[in-house]
DNA sequence: CTGAAAGCGCTTACAG
DNA sequence: CTGAAAGCGCTTACAG
């Protein structure tokens, strides 16, 4: 690896002026300009990063904790992300929490001690007191990824998880159903909690008492436990069922074909978060958008704002979610001619559009 | 934050000793040590990685480069080469090339100059100019998954598609199929390659004589390039289609959807890669398994081993893949009763295990 | 406009 | 067993 020294020599100038050249300082002459230029490009210099980040303390390099990359919202976050960061010059040093509290504070702490300038950090849960405390020890700007963490005046970038739930919940409405089950994660987190206020919002709009019985917050996403709850909405005879992720969504569709219970023409479905496969299920299932990609980038885009200074309190990015009404939200199965509802909202084009 | 003179300030003792203790040097006494430990802990001194890496020279860090981290593929293979990683103390630099191999070349090389201590690269095409190129600069150890660059003698992680579609299509054939359909990507890529092999294999092991002209290549994995390619397939009448990994499988579901052919009663259809949702959609699909986080993690250890030193030669790991049937593979539609040969594979169990 | 010197925070031969 | 010194490869006040 050629040093900046060696440079130097080829050029016949002193190794600070080598480096007052490659990082465009105004005050050098043309002439001494470009034999430096012609020296470097011939060795093909290429200065040592290290040494440059311990010499101007900063690393362009943003410490990202993700819960499971192999989730595909997460890949998409994460490549949003890096895909802008890298624009900026930066890069992404990655780890995956595996939804584990303590894997999550010990990769912040190894992150800052790697002197990342900054963090975007998905985190497991709003409420863990072993990251709270890793976080306290964090010098650098972190920007939150659709969670609020009580005390810490970070950047967030969140999603509106409550609107589409309640544009989705209103279709159904619509559609005549009036015992609607919502599957959630846990409601330690803001995701869940605001699925949770959309639903009801939406409930409580159509005049039907809202159905906190026919919310069930989930431990896990397992066949197992999805199953579990799905049964026991369908005891409840409820006709329709949204589902809070896609890992739900999954779940739920697997439990309903090991019950026969045929989305659609049985049970309504409606999984937030869109994956290409569940247009490809018979029926297509309707979803609820969220860009992925979109809150990586403006994550990102918010880092370099803070980096740059400037910028005084918390900035809060919402980002909508979109209901997409697909073939798997049906009237309930007892209605045979559409509600007057929906032909009203159908015309007024209030409703979701459906594709 | 606290530097290593604080420490030894604290400890009253030199920061030459301050670093033999936290190193763990055999030659320091148990007062020292004890004192200086004590000191460490009590400022919550964490050693600045910069300075120790621009000093020993090693970055415990290892560039990875991914065709598109939102591919659920490329996710599972980070996860586990991540995971592994980190037991070892190493953290991943995660860049995204998105199918772009003068991005590919660009990210080998900043890298480079971030001064990571070994590559694991996922790369677009095995030709690639510009990659060499910028591999040609490379002084650190590469490991190349399921790619092979002629010339460069990297360790690789490879896996064998080959068995996997030869044993789909044997089962194919056994199941009464005579022509059948082979979608698959570039076959500039060994992936590709290997897929063929395994399905030129089958053939010729049934006697049939191998279908050329019923292997489609594809440029990319689009809905409308993938419908094409099915429609031709299906104007040669063939009874059975397999498809090269995920994201075509994805699309030729969503052609065949299209055209309201139906996997396994009209067309039998094998995917290669075992996303769940494959296990949902009516009929479940059969597939060819590989697993992603394995590749990824074996990457890791060739790695490690790599930099641990002593090893001679090229390490090349070849990975299984294994041949799923379900649902979508069923005899051609004209077919009434199970030819024999499948009674017999059957019996002796050399066919793929039903789920 | 240019160069010599100091220093970022460590580690590691080198003396003792 | 311990400390003083040199040095990893840069950048940046400081002189001139």
């Amino acid at each position: 690896m050629i040093k900046i020294k060696e440079v130097a020599q080829l050029a016949r100038v002193a190794p600070s002026s080598v480096s007052r050249v490659l990082n465009d300082h105004p005050d050098v002459s043309p002439e001494m300009k470009e034999r430096v230029l012609r020296a470097a490009e011939q060795l093909g210099y290429q200065p040592n990063f290290l040494a440059q980040s311990l010499r101007t303390g900063a690393t362009r390099t943003v410490g990202f904790v993700v819960r499971d990359i192999s989730i595909p919202m997460f890949g998409g976050i994460v490549k949003g992300a890096e895909q802008e960061l890298e624009s900026y010059g930066y890069s992404v040093l990655l780890t995956n929490s595996l939804q584990n509290s303590a894997l999550e504070a010990k990769h912040i702490s190894v992150l800052c001690q790697r002197r990342v300038d900054g963090l975007i950090l998905s985190l497991q849960s709003e409420a863990s007191a072993e990251t709270f405390k890793a976080l306290d020890n964090v010098q650098v700007p972190v920007v939150l990824l659709d969670r609020e963490l009580i005390g810490l005046p970070a950047d967030a970038v969140l999603f509106d998880h409550a609107s589409g739930v309640q544009e989705a919940v209103a279709d159904l409405v619509d559609l005549g159903h009036r015992r609607i089950g919502l599957l959630v994660g846990s409601s330690r987190t803001r995701a869940s909690r605001d699925r949770i206020r959309g639903f009801m919002a939406a409930c409580e709009g159509a005049g039907t008492s809202a159905n906190w019985d026919s919310i069930v917050e989930l431990p896990t996403a397992t066949l197992e436990v999805v199953g579990q709850a799905t049964a026991s909405l369908l005891g409840q005879a409820v006709t329709a069922i949204v589902a809070g992720d896609a890992q739900i969504g999954t779940a739920l569709l697997g439990a309903m074909k090991e019950r026969k219970v045929q989305p659609g023409r049985d049970v309504s479905l409606v999984i937030c978060d869109d994956l290409e496969l569940f247009r490809l299920v018979d029926p297509a299932v309707s979803v609820v958008y969220r860009d992925a990609e979109q809150m990586g980038a403006v994550a990102a885009r918010i880092l370099m704002k803070r980096l740059s200074g400037g910028v005084a309190g918390p900035i809060r990015e919402i980002l909508r979610t979109n209901y997409v009404a697909r073939g798997s939200t049906m009237p309930p199965p007892e209605t045979s001619v559409l509600p007057q509802g929906r032909a009203l909202r159908a015309v007024t084009g209030s409703s979701g559009k459906r594709s």
